[in-house]
DNA sequence: GTGAAAGCGCTAACAA
DNA sequence: TTGTTAGCGCTTTCAC
């Protein structure tokens, strides 16, 4: 492996100066035409590479960002990645891929690193643990822009939302008004503004129905996959069974089908099934499931876009953080319906066995 | 933003060198318990962060290395940064995803990056084209491992891969032995092994099993979410159309899902339908499919260790570059079942119309 | 054991 | 228009 060639050798090359190069391949001050060209010659020849930790050194700049998440493997983490690495791209960043998996430690390991690595900016889906770290990033001076949750910490990050009140209040007027009355929740954490926001959509929904709320219908469970089969086994469980189910992300979401098929419970037949976020799978299963989808390539786009704004322009005024919220929509396929006139255990109740749908 | 603290604030503040905080921090050479302790109290009080582009520069080595795939969207490869992530950063290097989108232009520029930003090494499953830049980013002293695809362009660089024929034959196999005797492959494109692979282990178990090769019944598609809806189509339309179809990847298994219940075809009651690639939605769907599973994690595990070892190790013979082969192995589920004693269109020309199954 | 100093590869004053 | 040079922040010889 042969020492590496640097601008000293292509000056050499090209009977120049270094500065002479650097300006030549940098379009800055002024070189003629024929250095321009020389210089240009020799870098081919040479096949030479600026180090970018050298410039990065000089510049104090490394045209790299951070992207924290919490799994990757979460189709919609995943996405959003997608829309983030393909925007940094046009911008000319390029992106370190930090999975926390929800975990402060893993989070704040990552953030030590991104650090130390002097990236440009972060773009983060936070635990909202660590607040500390994240002051510490934005005095380092690293640009943060929080995506999809905001961090009560953090008031003055530039923040791009999702309006999650607004998705769980669509989520659950539908159930209201295709007449279902006992609509189970399975929510996620209230640490997150996405858990807090689609609850809270829950229980606006409720009201404006004039339907009561039953604590035992709001069920709390992780952002993971597999975390809630408990919660659905516990909603079935229940004296008086919900006649539909609002899954809050769509780990949850893929438990409740699972759960459901495996405890032979007909969607929408007896339990009527609706799910945050629209993926691909959706509309595989049968019947297809019927979501609030979010814009989420949008919201990566916005989120970079955001990002390099600050980037371009390093001082403009912090004060409150700029908010940019999305909405969500409804897709509506299969897996609602209108609920059995009664719960189907009041029926038997009343009435003696019943034919399952 | 005030000025970023260095190694020399922090050696102003302990009262000691700057080379004394170096070797107190890098745990190298010889440094007193007293100086130790001085210079750590003198990091936590102004928050020093070793510049890591610093470092980079002197030691020539970034801690970072570049994992190149198509598109994390799919759903393997984002089990496969998942793994690589957490594979790497347990060694203590940090990953910059690049997307390249199957796209050999953007794999080459993304190459470029990699190379100006120096990575320590390369993860890739790569295009197979630009062998030129691949070899000039050995040449650089950057170590490549090639994961799931191996390109015949660098037959000196370690690769870490499944067993491809094995896959397709099994697939198939399981098929044949169900009585299927008209199976149609949607393959992937021959440019890459896993194309290739699988193909000819469909090749294999219809010779196995005596059975013809019917060119109408291989459709080459790409690796692609919804490239294959008109591939599905073709089969349905042949004057003998297949009892089963075989998916070679996760994304033509999702086309060829949806496209078999756009049309209404019953699975597996008319059409057999087998995956490769396992993944969470492939339990959920009805039928659930059956599939052939890669160890996915496990791949990206191994092509990590596989790094790490040549970046600990610079000087191994390089030769032939190493190859790990994995396994694969066949979860049966329910979308595959005997196929109709004759193929549907042949009994509905034998007997008049017939009771769809 | 500790510190002074050279130098990693690059950019941007500044001088010519 | 071009070249010389002083660092960017760090590690590591090499004297002491």
């Amino acid at each position: 492996m042969k020492k590496s060639v640097t601008i000293r050798d292509v000056a050499l090359r090209a009977g120049v100066s270094i500065a002479a190069v650097s300006r030549a391949l940098n379009q800055s001050g002024y070189v003629s035409n024929e250095i321009k060209q020389r210089v240009h010659e020799a870098v081919r020849e040479l096949h030479y590479r600026p180090h970018d930790s050298a410039r990065g050194l000089k510049l104090q700049r490394t045209n790299t960002i951070g992207l924290v998440i919490a799994d990757i493997t979460n189709p919609f983490y995943a996405e959003l990645a997608a829309g983030v690495l393909s925007s940094a791209k046009k911008w000319g960043y390029y992106v370190i891929l930090a999975a926390m998996d929800e975990d402060p430690a893993q989070e704040a390991e990552y953030l030590n690193v991104l650090m130390e690595k002097r990236v440009d900016g972060i773009l983060a889906v936070a635990t909202g643990q660590n607040a500390h770290l994240w002051r510490e990033a934005i005095d380092l001076g690293i640009k943060v822009v929080l995506v999809d949750r905001k961090i009560a910490s953090l008031p003055d990050a530039d923040v791009v939302l999702l309006d999650n009140v607004k998705g769980g209040y669509d989520a659950t007027a539908y159930l209201t008004a295709l007449g279902h009355r006992r609509i189970g929740i399975m929510s996620g954490p209230l640490s997150t503004t996405t858990g807090q926001g689609r609850l809270q959509g829950y229980y606006k929904a409720l009201e404006d129905a004039s339907l009561p709320i039953d604590p035992e219908l709001v069920q709390m469970v992780s952002f993971k996959r597999k975390s809630g089969i408990q919660a659905v086994d516990h909603l079935l469980a229940l004296r008086k069974p919900p006649t539909a189910i609002f899954a809050t992300n769509n780990l949850i979401g893929e438990t409740a089908m699972f759960a459901l098929r495996a405890r032979g419970v007909s969607v929408p037949g007896t339990i009527s099934l609706i799910m945050f976020d629209d993926v691909p799978w959706a509309s595989l299963t049968m019947p297809s499931l019927t979501v609030i989808a979010q814009p989420i390539s949008l919201l990566g786009n916005h989120a970079v876009e955001q990002l390099v704004q600050r980037l371009q322009h390093p001082d403009l005024p912090i004060s409150e953080g700029r908010t940019i919220m999305l909405e969500p929509e409804l897709i509506v396929r299969e897996s609602c319906a209108p609920p059995l006139p009664l719960p189907i255990t009041e029926i038997e109740r009343q009435a003696g066995p019943y034919p399952s749908s």
